[in-house]
DNA sequence: GTTTATGCAAATTCTTTGCAATACT
DNA sequence: AGTATTGCAAAGAATTTGCATAAAC
């Protein structure tokens, strides 16, 4: 597992700048999904709104990042943890949390992604499950 | 299952209004997940943008329709089928499929969802399932 | 007649685009 | 040096709010 921003960018062929790498550090340090507002309000100080809609849009089109599912209507981002550019490695196939009392939302690892078997003539790409609930840190 | 507009505002003391119906009916027709700007393609004519917005927006609040997830970004709604005001029923506890091909979403009721065993502490009250494809009739 | 919903205008917020200046390789 | 990224301004969507008029009860 990756935690280096400046390997990331490397391994993904991105050049290496100051804000692709703190926004890569935001992600690692928070451990969640984030909104581009919600790394705007980290970053705000140090860089262009602007520039960080770009750098998400930059990251999703490399895999680096996926879109997580929110039921508040907010995009919300998260780190491909094993992913490399290229592979489509459906690492975000996994359960997402969203916690309804501190409105972190992040990835359970320790759950499996179930099996879905659909009616016939639907062909199956991709699944994805969000759990709403409350977290164990604030249950 | 109820598919009388008129009737479907009273169950949930609602004022009976001919935006109201148009709204209801075009959830009805269509049997499928609606964002606001597809309902405002339809009814743009009969109806101000505004109006749809307050209309979806008191529909949430009385549990008349629920949010669906979208990987897109764009908020989605359905109805409630067999929820009446008040009794949270979790009728949307159910696997939704959106059609890459069409865009639409539907759902899927043959497929009950999974029962997903959360880690310790964590407190799961909803269930969202959201399978990505091409449906059947696309395929 | 009283209360609630609607339409219009306008304010906010969210997201994208163009372009010159800057930073990266 | 050459190319990609950034910041700023501004355009374009999406969403919300205020208020007078109209419709529902």
């Amino acid at each position: 597992m990756v935690q280096n921003p400046t390997k990331i960018l490397k391994d993904h062929q991105l050049r290496i700048t100051s804000c692709r790498k703190e926004v890569l550090r935001t992600f690692i340090e928070k451990k969640s999904a984030l909104s581009h507002s919600d790394l705007e309000d980290i970053l705000k100080e140090a860089f262009d709104r602007v520039t960080i809609y770009r750098t998400l849009k930059t990251f999703l089109e490399t895999d680096l990042i996926h879109k997580v599912l929110d039921d508040s209507g907010a995009t919300k981002y998260a780190l491909c943890t094993h992913g490399h550019k290229g592979t489509h490695s459906h690492d975000h196939e996994h359960v997402h949390f969203k916690c309804e009392s501190c409105g972190r939302t992040i990835c359970i690892d320790e759950v499996s992604l179930p099996k879905i078997k659909l009616p016939d003539g639907y062909v199956n790409k991709e699944v994805n499950l969000l759990v709403t609930g409350i977290c164990s840190q604030c249950s």
